[in-house]
DNA sequence: GGTGTGACAATGG
DNA sequence: GCCATTGCCACAC
């Protein structure tokens, strides 16, 4: 009775677990579904977080080269830097700072 | 029910 | 070493 859901329920689950000031990436979250080869329907999930009821700190998800590729999905550019700033990861041109240092994987933490 | 899409990732030239 | 292309699979129309 669990994965009755979609596959965007997992998706989301895993990205409101990762803690404050963490970032993880669309491959750890894919790899982690078993998905491992296909990230983007990761990021795809993330374009209809939207629709979902339940808050999803998606600026906590970022390309495997730390680059906040879907800011521009937050309404304001600036929406996802001001976020994650918010939250102690520096950004700086889009990119978070020491991003291997703030990367939060779920494999190595729900294991 | 088939086609298109999509905030990535990895490989090739 | 940078730019272009392919692969990948679930969801929306």
């Amino acid at each position: 009775m669990e994965n009755k859901h979609g596959f965007f329920e997992q998706v989301y689950d895993i990205v409101k677990l990762i803690p404050r000031g963490k970032v993880t990436t669309y491959g750890a979250i894919a790899r982690y579904l078993g998905l491992h080869g296909s990230a983007r329907m990761v990021g795809w999930a993330m374009n209809k977080v939207s629709l979902d009821k339940t808050y999803i700190p998606a600026h906590r998800v970022v390309n495997r080269n730390g680059l906040l590729t879907g800011k521009h999905y937050f309404g304001s550019e600036n929406t996802m830097k001001q976020l994650l700033e918010s939250e102690g990861i520096k950004v700086i041109d889009d990119k978070i700072v020491d991003f291997e240092n703030h990367l939060w994987i779920p494999e190595e933490h729900l294991s």
